[in-house]
DNA sequence: GTGAAAGCGCTAACAT
DNA sequence: ATGTTAGCGCTTTCAC
């Protein structure tokens, strides 16, 4: 346990170089009124002393942090590890600190009081609700909250919220396999899926009009039902729909980390992706670009939500934005790798 | 913007209930002395005003804060993201929150700043510190460290660390490609990776004293530098080395990531996985159970790893862990899966 | 068992 | 342009 000494207060560099607090404070805020010469007297006074200003101290007196908390699920999940590393770094490049909040099916705290707190201790909440479904009130915190959320399309939402377009993603990953010649395309990651919520409805949602507006029946024996989002769930529906025999010609995976397991499933059994079973998912997380084949998938435009639902926080805070809630919704994209077209079948 | 009205304080509480601050407090932090009935009291008052302690005010008292810090590069890193979901978890369930705090090349804070103001606002500090090399005195902060590292088998380290056995691991690792009859082992991961510092020269290392163990000799064509420990980059350096011709039988990545990349390559160059080329990584993260063929790896114990810092960590902010600074080693485990052992030979 | 009051280190209103 | 001081909301020493 080292640096004993008892760090330096304001006071002490006040003293050290003969003014009063109230000059140091200005110094180090870097308010105008300050003779020069005086300037440098208390910065050397403050670079002798190894002075440090108490940002708890600064806290309690400003009434805010600085700090901005994440609320999600997991950072196992690839997406939203991706998601909370591009949050943190542009918070960090506006000066903020990031409090990573966990609050998943694990977590004994009650969501109410989790938020309370955070509130307490940060400027703003970030926070993806889905796994949340009305367990909190996000409207009545004393500070501005923004929700990662699916696109119901719904109006006057009671938080600020930017939107990934779930359906419309959806839409154009089955419109892509079905545009490709594929007629039997099974859909995984339905409820169950504990934390599905909106997000699963949506996408399903998007499966299901792609079909319509091409005329192509769907069957139910199709929709594969998950209890969670990730490999090992993708593994052993689609495992259990080929030993059923149930005729498959194309996969659209509910995410990226599913898919992952489809796709082992498929060669497990001898069949190769893509002249078997073309796969196709959704979030364009990094590894996608690496499976093999690389994986087609949906980019929901993890960037400019971060992006978008930073500005709207900051905005909120900082008082430049104000009055109704607001929804932002940010276009989803299709992007074509090996998964889903043949090498002798680029025609996309 | 709701919650408009000012928060109940302290004050307000005890005078709704009749009794002084002191009285509220003691009941706040379940102190003994309080009459059952004063309790009783302070209690339906504090449900009426719906008070909460404000945390930043206590903080400032106790001069403590109940959070971390956890330092690391990128969350992008698997390994890393899932690094951090354990701490977080383990840190909730102990009652801390947990700031990450994201420091890679991007980011033009002087590290040593980073950490002064992290130490202010934290009761100790997590550190990956390979990235930092050098650059950042952590000796003389005011709030404990523990360096979660690599290795290195020096002794007197200046903070706390726990280490988990990279060249150990590696030496596990290549010892079963080579008792597996392969002979042509490349190494994926050596420098200039930016980051690599000690952990690639210590799996580097592994893979050296098994080579001299089993009296095989090491080809340099077969040490493959990467830029980055990502996939793109074991892709690269794969399609690099199979295109020049340089034969290859086995490969050991230096982490799990790039070994997808690698697995990649390999197929897209025509060529079967473990049946041409065996492959083993390092991490074992989550993807690795579900990559095609599942990926045999080194797994470092990481949730130990987790736990013996926090434990450390906490033991030191309590007070409870005093005296000169200690380094826990994990040890690491071969985990066999297909990547590297053919349905027809699980001789492992 | 409870009350009064000091003080954590800072910011900012009020002085001059 | 700078000094003096109140007070953010809490914990805790000191009285009783």
């Amino acid at each position: 346990m080292p640096g004993q000494r008892r760090p330096a207060t304001m006071r002490d560099v006040a003293q050290f170089a003969g003014v009063s607090v109230r000059t140091v404070s200005n110094v180090v805020n870097d308010q105008p009124y300050v003779r020069d010469e005086t300037r440098r007297a208390v910065k050397d006074a403050i670079a002798a002393l190894g002075y440090r200003p108490n940002l708890i101290a600064r806290n309690l007196r400003r009434g805010s942090t600085n700090t901005l908390a994440l609320v999600l699920p997991r950072l196992t999940q690839p997406y939203f590890a991706e998601l909370a590393d591009d949050l943190l770094t542009a918070a960090r490049d506006r000066g903020y600190a990031v409090l990573i909040d966990p609050t998943d099916e694990s977590d004994t705290r009650s969501v109410q009081d989790v938020f309370a707190q955070l509130a307490m201790i940060t400027d703003g909440i970030l926070v993806d609700p889905t796994h949340l479904a009305g367990r909190v009130d996000l409207t009545s915190l004393p500070v501005p909250v923004v929700a990662l959320t699916s696109h119901s399309g719904r109006h006057g939402e009671p938080v600020d919220r930017v939107a990934m377009d779930d359906a419309g993603g959806a839409r154009l990953a089955t419109a892509h396999l079905l545009e490709s010649g594929r007629t039997q395309i099974a859909a995984v990651g339905l409820p169950p899926a504990a934390v599905t919520g909106p997000t699963g409805r949506l996408r399903l949602a998007g499966y299901l009009e792609a079909h319509r507006e091409a005329g192509i029946d769907v069957s139910p024996r199709r929709l594969l039902a998950a209890n969670g989002w990730d490999p090992s769930e993708g593994y052993r529906v689609m495992s259990e729909t080929l030993d059923a025999g149930i005729p498959v010609d194309g996969v659209f995976a509910f995410n990226d980390y599913m898919a992952m397991g489809v796709i082992h499933a498929i060669s497990a059994h001898g069949l190769r992706v893509p002249e078997d079973i073309a796969v196709v998912g959704f979030d364009d997380i990094g590894f996608s670009q690496h499976t093999s084949p690389p994986l087609t998938t949906v980019s929901p435009g993890r960037r400019r939500i971060v992006e978008a639902a930073l500005d709207m926080l900051l905005g909120r805070i900082d008082g430049t934005r104000t009055g109704a809630t607001e929804v932002a919704v940010v276009e989803a994209e299709l992007v074509l790798r090996g998964s889903s077209v043949t090498k002798a079948d680029p025609e996309a």
